[in-house]
This record gives structure tokens, C-alpha cells and sequence, in this order.
DNA sequence: ATTACTGCAAAGGCTTTGCATTGTA
DNA sequence: TACAATGCAAAGCCTTTGCAGTAAT
């Protein structure tokens, strides 16, 4: 985990960006997580270290590391209106988000990494992000509904 | 093709909404493209037959014909920031979108719709919509990028 | 005659940006 | 000492909303 702030504080230095404070310990606080994050999140836990990180160096230092390729930056949300972000070590995760509750259940990748391949495979493009994004009921509203019989089918 | 715009326009009626001339003159629009428009887009060939809509009742007509399942609505952009409006008949459309033309590509969606039913079957859940969004390079960019030797290979 | 719909302009929500200041190298 | 990075507040961009007026049933 350390060695994970240590290697991209190199990467800032070698590419010439300056190491602040406020840099790494966005590094420590995405470290700290598993699950993407929208950026007042990433501020909100930022600011119980540093009272005086600003909001706007949140979203710049997230648009560094997201162009350096140390986060992962997508919508997840159904309205796709705010941006999370993620430390981009580890599998790639995409979600369905259930429109009930909120809750958002786990999606294995394997076909949407697939889908890519055959893209590249036969159109000639190069991907650089593939981004899924379900919307539905979680499981547990999945039941609650059709218990309540206020199930209408969905599109499955 | 004015077979849809009359069984649009039966559907406002038998829920009670009325059916004015912006709606009549959206449906029109929206029924003369086959692409994914957003609502300046749309709101612009409106414009051409009827100077005074405004740009609120399109907002409102497509949120409206979108919870009536009577257009698709996504994200298609790399940046997500517009959302995308598409009369919902014919088969779903996924794209990838070119980072250095904008160009988009379009994408066979079967293995899109293979993982929603894996999704249903395995986790219980209920899928309402699925959205993919690709980002990358078209295939002429990426020819251009390799013979410029500008290319750094992408994740795939 | 109702009551929904529209246009306008203002507000909302998330993100970016200009500028003076601070801090890294 | 240079010059990038920061904080603050303002602006940007897309979308929604309040309200008074208009139009569909």
C-alpha cells in the first residue's frame, strides 16, 4: 500500500509535477478505499487530514491522476450526473445501480472485456475505456416487488 | 413512419396527456433521424418549423417520452456531460466514440445483452436499462496515429 | 371551463477556471 | 529564484423549475 503512493509520487516527479501535500494525501485517501468515490467524498475524507484542501484541487489532482492513468474516473450512477473515482490497481468493476434503493450490486467483466476484443478485433479501433452502466432493481427489491405484486417486467 | 407518430400520439392520449403541436412537431423531428441527437440538436431542427419552442419543452417532451418508453436516452460522449435523446424503436444502438474525431462506431450489442441475462440469472436482480459507452479510436485514427508513430497502445 | 402545457428567465448541481498567493524544486 | 500548485470565488455547462400566460380537451 505504501509502495503504491511511493511508485506514483515518482511518476509525478519523473514527469516533471511537483509532489505537494495535498497530492499525496489524496494518494493515502484513495489508497484507503476499495469502492469508487465521487469527488466531494474524496474532499470530505481529504479534509479530516487537512482542513484547508480546497474542493477545486480535488477535482484538478483527480483529472491529473486520471490523465496519468492512477485512477480510474466513470459514471456509475443511473443520471450519470457526478463522476466517481478510483484507484486504478485491481480488476476493473462495473455496477448495477438499482433504482429503489440505491444499492448497487457487482458486475463480473469478463463479456464487457470481450466485447472490447472482438471491437478491436473487427473494426480495426483501439479502446481505450469501456464503461457499462446497469440500471434495474437489486436483488432484495427484485423480491419486494413482485411480493408487493407492483412488478412490472422489465426489459429481461 | 407516421404510423408511430399517431400511435405516439393515441399512447399521450389514453394517459391523459395532451397532445400540442411542440409534442406532434418533436415526435416529427425525432421520427426523420436514425442517430442519437442531444436536446440542443433536436431542439434546433424543431426550431426550423416552429421558431418559438423553446428549448424547456424539449427538455420536458423528451423526459416525458422517455418515461413513456417511447425514446431511448443515454450518454454517448466520452465526457458524458450531454445526454443523448433516439426514438425507441429499432434495436439499441451502442457506439464507440472516437477521442480524436468524434466519430462513432457502431457496436453489435449481443454480447451486451448476453451479460444482462447472465446479470439476471445469477444475482436475482431485475435489469431496466443497459448503457455502454466505449472510448478510444476510430479505425482511421488509429491507422494514422500507428503510420505517425504517435500511437501508445491503448489497454486492449 | 378546466387543467395541462408552454415560454421565459432564474436557479440547480457538478465541474472548471482566473487570479493572486503559497510552496516545491 | 523560478514556476507549478493551491484556495477562493466566479463562471460554465447542461438541465430543471417557478410562474404567469396559453392552449388542448
Amino acid at each position: 500500500m505504501p509502495h503504491l503512493i511511493d511508485d506514483a509520487e515518482a511518476m509525478l516527479r519523473e514527469r516533471g509535477f511537483k509532489v505537494t501535500g495535498q497530492r499525496t494525501l489524496l494518494l493515502q485517501v484513495l489508497a484507503g478505499q476499495t469502492n469508487y468515490l465521487d469527488a466531494e467524498e474524496i474532499h470530505a475524507l481529504a479534509h479530516m487530514q487537512d482542513a484547508s484542501i480546497s474542493l477545486a484541487t480535488v477535482y484538478r489532482t483527480l483529472n491529473l491522476f486520471a490523465e496519468l492513468g492512477l485512477v480510474d474516473h466513470r459514471y456509475v450512477e443511473p443520471d450519470h450526473r457526478r463522476e466517481v473515482f478510483r484507484l486504478s490497481e485491481g480488476p476493473e468493476q462495473h455496477y448495477l445501480t438499482c433504482m429503489r434503493c440505491g444499492a448497487r450490486t457487482l458486475i463480473h467483466t469478463d463479456l464487457l472485456n470481450r466485447m472490447a476484443h472482438e471491437l478491436v478485433r473487427r473494426k480495426g479501433v483501439s479502446v481505450v475505456s469501456a464503461c457499462a452502466c446497469f440500471t434495474g432493481y437489486c436483488a432484495k427489491c427484485t423480491e419486494e416487488l413482485k411480493a408487493a405484486g407492483e412488478f412490472t417486467p422489465p426489459v429481461e
